[in-house]
DNA sequence: CAAGGCTTGGCAATGATTTTCATATCAAAT
DNA sequence: ATTTGATATGAAAATCATTGCCAAGCCTTG
């Protein structure tokens, strides 16, 4: 299984495209499908095809100006990465509550293994999923 | 969105299809899809459709028998959940080297993250990406 | 045995993401 | 300004894991 992946890789061209998806993207809050950010940007009189926002989220991601998490259906959500940093969350798996967590903790054991490893651009994943007292008290 | 989610809830019928895939999983000593399950209990002579063997580990997955992850092409992992611990990696991105990670703790600091919220059946996924050394030092 | 309810499995449908490919754009070179 | 080779775009088609659909099979109860 080849890995088939083929990123343009920095420095790109500055296409207005790509600086409207870049736009779009740092203006949501949190994170947004892609889907959402292309009719997002249609519904502000840009027209831009949604492979060439697919393929500007990728080399966001890819240079680091992105993060992405993938919700329960896979689908895949950017945010926009600013001087915040980010957060993670504990959500119900039924009614989709989220609380936000205090994760100094994990940061700094995440860091320490990038240091530790040798591996450049270390990005980390960390997502607690559970039932809410409330959906596990009511059930249905 | 509405979660639109029919998963048999157990106790379910123990049916030789299930008994079989939960075989097939535990048989298998760490993550396999699901197509990869079906292909094998196929090789074994056993006939099993493929929607079954979805609609079976979607039960496991339900009744935490089983662990879940996503690989980095969205495809679902599946695992069988017996008493040795789970495993995190940090892989890297783009020859998919993987280091195995010593991450007590990250455990603990999920159990307690568990504990403290009063959410039940808390489970956590912790995945580190980066470019490994050797891939990094050098370019393609 | 009959009725009703789970289960199954092949196949169609779904839907996000990728690929294709013809065209457009860019920037450097002539 | 024109040429040229590289890169970017986008509409449509392809990919592919996953799910929906549904007729047929199996099990249990009466
Ligand atoms: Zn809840
Ligand atoms: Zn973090
Ligand atoms: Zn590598
Ligand atoms: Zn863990």
């Amino acid at each position: 299984m080849p890995r088939t992946r083929r990123i343009p890789v920095p420095p790109w061209r500055d296409t207005p495209q790509r600086l409207q998806v870049l736009r779009a993207l740092a203006a949501r809050p949190g994170f947004s499908s892609a889907k959402l950010l292309h009719a997002r940007m249609a519904a502000d009189g840009c027209e831009v095809g949604l492979s060439t926002v697919y393929r500007a989220l990728a080399a966001l991601v890819e240079a680091g100006q992105a993060d992405v998490v993938r919700d329960d259906n896979g689908e895949r959500l950017f945010r926009h990465r600013g001087e915040e940093q980010h957060q993670h969350y504990l959500v119900c798996r039924h009614c989709g509550f989220a609380l936000a967590l205090d994760t100094d903790e994990i940061e700094t054991w995440a860091d320490r293994i990038a240091r530790e490893s040798g591996f450049a651009d270390v990005r980390h994943t960390v997502e607690l999923a559970g039932v809410c007292t409330e959906c596990s008290a009511g059930p249905l």
